[in-house]
RNA sequence: GCGGGCGUGGCGGAACUGGUAGACGCGCGGGACUCAAAAUCCCGUUCCCGCAAGGGAGUGAGAGUUCGAUUCUCUCCGCCCGCACCA
C-alpha cells in the first residue's frame, strides 16, 4: 500500500487570485542583492562608517541545516540588516567548522573519504542557507579543513609554542583500547567507549596543552565588566575557572616509620587555615605519591588503592560513593601544637587533580571530613563558635558547622572571626616557613592532542637527538595526506606508510612527525578573527583588518557553548595578542544565547515513533496516523531529535512556505533566548501574514502628492505608522523580536482599519506611507517580501530596501491627540476619561470627578487625597 | 548540597523608571461570502454572578511596603538550568 506518487503541494491560498508568489520573488531578490554585492565589505573599509561585526556560531557541516540553524541565522540576520540600515558598515560572514569525528565515522561506515563527505555537506548546506536570504558576505567563506585555513592555525601554534603558551606534558586520558584512541569525557558512557563499548582505561600519555591557566585570573576578572554577556554565561565561566583563596602548608611526617621511605612531608591545600586546631587526620588521594610509596611495602594499602581505581569514573558512581579510607600507619606533626600527631589516611574522596591531592581533615567544619570521621571513629573538635552559641555546650552532631563565627579551642586564634583567623593562621605558617597564602584554580590547561585523522596536524617533529622540533615556517602547511585508510582502529596518520617519516629539520637525521591532530575547538577559537582577512595568504591575520573589525559586536549561538568554545576563544584571543597577531583581548563584546527549537513527538500505539508528516490532526482534536487511521499518542514537546523523529526539515518548510514565512514564524513565537515550539499552525499563520501584507500593498494606488492636511482617519493611521517606527526600533534594539513582530501586526491592523473607513482627503497618501513603513520595518525579518512590496509601490524604481536607511519617526506624530486616563478609587479602576495630552492636574481631576461611574461611586464619600499621574491615572483616596 | 533563573487566559507571550493586567499571535466559538469547500473578511474569547446594565475575583501561595504591586521586600511551594566529595 505504498503511495509512490509525489505528495500534492498544499499551500494555503495557492488556488485563488493573484497572490504573493514567494517561489519567484525570493530567488529574484537574492540574485539582486548578490549582483549588487550589497553585503560585501572591505577588509579595511574607507567609507568612514562605524563598523558593526555580526557573527553567528558557524555550523558543523553534518549534512543538512536544521531548525536550530534557521533560528540562529535568522536572529543574526535581523541584527545585521537592521544595523546596516542604521548606517553601520556591517560585516556578516559565514564559514564551516569542518573538522571533526562524524566525517571519520562516515569514512569508516560508508567508505567515503572525510574530505569528500565534508565538502558535499557544505555544498548542500550552503545552498540551503542561501535560500534563507541571509545578508551574508560569502566572499569571506572558508572551511576549517582547508589547508588555506589550517596552515595559519599551524603558524599560530608555533608562535604560541615559541611564546611558552604551549607545553607538552604527561596527562591521564580516557583510552579506548579497541579503537586505539583517546576519548573526550563526554564520549565515555558508563565507563565504556561510546563506539566500541570497550571499558575505557586511564592511561598516561604525552599530550600538547595550551596554557590557558596562565590567563585564569584575567579571564575571570574581565567577566565582571562584560555587561553585554548574559549573566548566567558569565557565572558558568566564573564557576568553571573556579578561583579559591586559601593556603598551602606542609605537614612533617613523624620519622621512624619505614613505610613512607624517602618522603618527609606532605603538602596540603586548604581554604580553612583557621580551623587547623580542629584537625583530626590527614588524607591523601589514592593516586598520591605517598600512597604509592606506602603501597610498595603494604599489600593491604595496594589492594585498597586498586579498589578505588576500579570504582568507576562515571559521575553517578562518584556521587553515591561512600567514603572509604585506609589508615597508612604514618603520622604527621601539627604545625602549631607541639607534640601533637595525626594519622595519615588514604581516602577515596580526595581528588589528586585538585590542590595538592592531600587535605587535612577538620570534621567539625567540613561535612566530608565529618562523614569520614564518624565512619572511622576519629575525633571531632569544634573550633569555630557560631554567633551566640555557648562554648560550654556547643557540639557537632551530624552536620558540620560551616558558617561564620569566632575561633575557640585555638590558642592564638581564639576570639578572632573566621576571616581574621585565616589571616593570622597564614601569617603564623609563613613565619615558621611551613606554608603561605595561595590562590587556587579549578581551571586546568587545555589538552588539544587527538589521535585522529580529520583535524589540523600539529606542526612538530619528534627527533631522537633533538627532541621536539617545530616544523620550520617555510615547510608549512603540514598537509593531511589524502591516501588514508580507515580499515583498522586507531589513527590513520599513524598507520600511513610514509607520512610520518621525515628528516629532522635541525640535525637532518630520520625523525617522526607528530601524528596527533588538534582538538576541533582550536579551529573555532580564532575563526572569528580570520573572517576579517579571510583571503590573506601570507599570514594568519592582517592586523589592520582585525583591529578594525574586532571585537565581534554581536555574537549569537547556543548556550551549550557557554563554557568551552567561548572560554577557549577568549584565551586564544589573548594569546594572539601576546604573540603580536592582534591588538585586542576580548573577542565578543556582545553575546546572545538563543533557545532551542522544540516540537511535539508522536508515537503509534505499538510505541514506534512517527514523523510529524505521518500524523493527521483532525478538526475534532484527535490525532491519528495517516496510513492506518489509528490514534496516535502525542508526546512531550521536546528538542528535535532524529531518534524521536520529531524533526522538521527547514528545506521542506522553505519550499512550501518560503524563507520569509520560516523567518517570521521563528521570530514571532516567543523571546529568542527561550526554547520555542515549532508548530504547523504557527507557520501557517505566518504564511497568512505574508499574503496579507502583499494584499495591503496591492490595494495602494499610484503615487499621489503629499496633502497639506489630513482627515481624522489619515491622522490616526499616520500616528499608528510613526508609533510603529519607534516601537519596532526599540524592540529590535533590545532583541525583543517577538515584540517587534507584534507591533507590525498592529500596524497591519491599523492599515486594514483605514481601508475600511470612508474616502477622505489625504487618506491615500497616508495608506501608502503606512504600507511602505510596514515593508521597511519588516525588512530585517522578511527581506524578500519587503523588496517585493516596495517594488509594487514604486514600479520602475531601482532602489532596494536593503540599501535604504532605517525610517525615522516624525516627532509630532508620536504625541497622541488624546490620552486615556484611568480613574481609580482606592486603587480600584472605576472608569476612564479621554483628555488632551498634558492637561493640567486640576482639569483632569475635575473631569475625573464628573465621570458618571466615578461620580456615583464617590457619592457620600469624603475625598482625602487626589493622586494625579500626568497622562496616566487619577486615584481618589476616600474616607468614611 | 552550592549557584542561577522562571511561575501571567486553553497555548506562546506583552506590560515604559510602581500607574487601565492579558497587547500581538495561535487556538476556539459565532457570523458573512459560496451550490459547496478552500481562501478571505467581520464579531467574540481571563474566570465567576447577571438577559443586561453592572458587580466580584484574578499575574504560583501567604504576608509586608505604598494612594496604587505582574513590577519592590520577606517566607513558602513548584519547575528549569549549570556545577558538584574542588578541601
Amino acid at each position: 500500500m505504498n503511495d509512490t506518487s509525489a505528495p500534492v503541494e498544499q499551500v494555503p491560498g495557492a488556488a485563488d487570485g493573484p497572490r504573493y508568489d514567494f517561489r519567484a520573488a525570493e530567488p529574484k531578490w537574492q540574485a539582486a542583492w548578490s549582483e549588487r554585492a550589497c553585503f560585501q565589505v572591505a577588509d579595511v573599509p574607507t567609507d568612514g562608517k562605524p563598523k558593526y561585526y555580526v557573527l553567528e556560531m558557524f555550523p558543523y557541516p553534518s549534512g543538512k541545516i536544521h531548525m536550530g540553524h534557521v533560528r540562529n541565522y535568522t536572529l543574526g540576520d535581523v541584527v545585521a540588516r537592521y544595523k546596516r540600515a542604521r548606517g553601520f558598515s556591517v560585516m556578516h560572514p559565514m564559514g564551516w567548522d569542518a573538522f571533526g569525528l562524524p566525517a571519520e565515522n562516515a569514512a569508516r561506515e560508508r567508505g567515503i573519504h572525510p574530505a569528500e563527505w565534508t565538502h558535499a555537506n557544505i555544498a548542500t548546506m550552503k545552498a540551503e542557507l542561501q535560500r534563507m536570504g541571509l545578508s551574508l558576505d560569502w566572499a569571506r567563506e572558508f572551511a576549517t579543513c582547508d589547508p588555506e585555513y589550517y596552515q595559519h592555525q599551524q603558524k599560530l601554534f608555533l608562535d604560541f609554542l615559541a611564546a611558552g603558551l604551549v607545553e607538552r606534558k604527561e596527562s591521564w586520558v580516557n583510552w579506548d583500547p579497541v579503537d586505539g584512541t583517546v576519548l573526550a569525557n563526554e564520549q565515555v558512557i558508563d565507563g565504556k567507549g561510546w563506539r566500541s563499548g570497550a571499558p575505557v582505561e586511564k592511561k598516561q600519555l604525552s599530550q600538547w596543552f595550551f596554557s590557558i591557566t596562565k590567563y585564569a585570573a584575567e579571564l575571570l576578572d574581565v567577566l565582571g565588566s562584560m555587561d553585554r554577556w548574559p549573566e548566567r554565561v558569565r557565572l558558568m565561566q566564573a564557576n568553571w575557572i573556579g578561583r579559591s583563596e586559601g593556603a598551602r602548608l606542609h605537614f612533617d611526617l613523624v620519622p621512624g616509620k619505614s613505610k613512607g621511605a624517602g618522603i618527609d612531608k606532605i603538602e596540603v591545600y586548604t581554604t580553612r587555615p583557621d580551623t587547623l586546631y580542629g584537625m583530626s587526620f590527614l588524607a591523601i588521594a589514592p593516586e598520591h605519591p605517598v600512597a604509592a610509596a606506602v603501597a610498595a611495602r603494604d599489600p593491604a594499602a595496594a589492594k585498597f588503592i586498586a579498589e578505588c581505581r576500579s570504582m568507576g569514573t562515571s559521575e553517578a558512581v562518584i556521587e553515591t560513593a561512600e567514603k572509604h579510607g585506609y589508615d597508612t600507619g604514618l603520622r604527621v606533626k601539627h604545625p602549631f601544637i607541639e607534640g601533637a600527631t595525626y594519622p595519615v589516611w588514604i581516602a577515596n574522596f580526595v581528588l589528586m587533580e585538585y590542590g595538592t591531592g592531600a587535605i587535612f581533615g577538620c570534621p567539625g567544619h567540613d561535612q566530608r571530613d565529618l562523614d569520614f570521621s564518624r565512619k572511622y571513629g576519629l575525633d571531632v573538635i569544634p573550633v569555630v563558635l557560631p554567633p551566640g552559641a555557648d562554648p560550654a555546650t556547643f557540639s557537632i552532631g551530624k552536620e558540620a558547622y560551616v558558617g561564620p563565627g569566632t575561633a575557640y579551642h585555638s590558642d592564638f586564634l581564639n576570639g578572632l572571626d573566621v576571616d581574621a583567623a585565616k589571616r593570622a593562621a597564614i601569617d603564623a605558617l609563613a613565619a615558621k616557613g611551613m606554608g603561605q597564602g595561595v590562590t587556587n584554580w579549578r581551571l586546568r590547561d587545555w589538552g588539544v592532542s587527538r589521535q585522529r585523522y580529520w583535524g589540523c596536524p600539529i606542526p612538530v617533529i619528534h627527533c631522537d637527538s633533538c627532541g621536539v622540533v617545530p616544523v620550520p615556517a617555510g615547510q608549512l602547511p603540514v598537509r593531511l595526506p589524502d591516501d588514508v585508510t580507515f580499515d583498522r582502529p586507531g589513527n590513520p596518520l599513524d598507520h600511513h606508510p610514509t607520512w610520518k617519516h621525515v628528516d629532522c629539520p635541525r640535525c637532518h637525521e630520520p625523525a617522526r612527525r607528530e601524528t596527533d591532530t588538534c582538538d576541533t575547538f582550536v579551529d573555532s577559537a580564532w575563526y572569528f578573527a580570520r573572517f576579517c582577512c579571510a583571503s590573506a595568504t601570507d599570514e594568519p591575520l592582517v592586523r589592520a583588518a582585525v583591529d578594525h573589525w574586532m571585537p565581534v559586536d554581536q555574537y549569537i549561538g547556543g548556550i551549550e557553548h557557554a563554557i568551552l568554545h567561548l572560554l577557549y576563544s577568549r584565551f586564544f584571543t589573548r594569546a594572539m595578542k601576546d604573540t603580536g597577531h592582534i591588538g585586542i583581548d576580548e573577542p565578543f563584546a556582545g553575546l546572545f544565547t538563543q533557545g532551542m527549537v522544540n516540537h511535539e513527538s508522536y508515537r503509534a500505539a505499538d510505541g514506534v515513533w512517527l514523523y510529524p508528516e505521518e500524523v493527521d490532526k483532525r478538526p475534532d482534536g484527535t490525532v491519528v496516523q495517516k496510513t492506518t487511521g489509528e490514534p496516535v499518542i502525542v508526546g512531550r514537546i521536546e528538542a528535535m531529535s532524529k531518534s524521536r523523529r520529531n524533526t522538521i526539515d527547514p528545506g521542506e518548510i522553505i519550499a512550501r512556505y518560503g524563507a520569509d514565512t520560516a523567518r517570521w514564524f521563528i521570530l514571532s513565537d516567543n523571546p529568542p533566548d527561550r526554547d520555542m515550539e515549532w508548530t504547523e499552525a504557527g507557520a501557517a499563520g505566518a504564511f497568512r501574514f505574508t499574503q496579507r501584507v502583499f494584499r495591503l500593498a496591492e490595494g495602494i494606488g499610484a503615487t499621489v502628492a503629499r496633502p497639506a492636511e489630513f482627515g481624522p482617519n489619515g491622522r490616526t493611521l499616520r500616528r499608528a505608522a510613526h508609533k510603529a517606527i519607534a516601537a519596532v526600533t526599540e524592540a529590535l534594539e533590545s532583541f525583543a523580536f517577538n515584540v517587534a513582530v507584534a507591533r507590525l501586526y498592529e500596524l497591519a491592523n491599523a492599515i486594514t482599519d483605514a481601508e475600511r473607513s470612508g474616502p477622505e482627503p489625504g487618506l491615500d497618501w497616508a495608506r501608502r506611507e503606512a504600507v511602505e513603513m510596514l515593508a521597511r520595518l519588516s525588512a530585517p525579518m522578511m527581506p524578500h517580501l519587503a523588496e517585493e512590496v516596495m517594488a509594487l509601490l514604486n514600479p520602475g524604481a531601482a532602489v532596494l530596501v536593503a540599501d535604504l536607511p532605517w525610517p525615522e519617526p516624525e516627532a509630532d506624530l508620536l504625541i497622541a491627540e488624546s490620552v486615556t486616563i484611568a480613574i481609580q478609587i482606592m486603587g480600584k479602576l472605576r472608569g476612564t476619561i479621554a483628555m488632551p495630552p498634558d492637561a493640567t492636574a486640576a482639569s483632569v481631576i475635575a473631569a475625573a470627578e464628573a465621570e458618571p461611574h466615578v461620580a456615583r461611586a464617590l457619592e457620600g464619600k469624603r475625598i482625602v487625597k487626589r493622586v494625579h499621574v500626568p497622562n496616566r491615572i487619577v486615584n481618589f483616596v476616600t474616607a468614611g
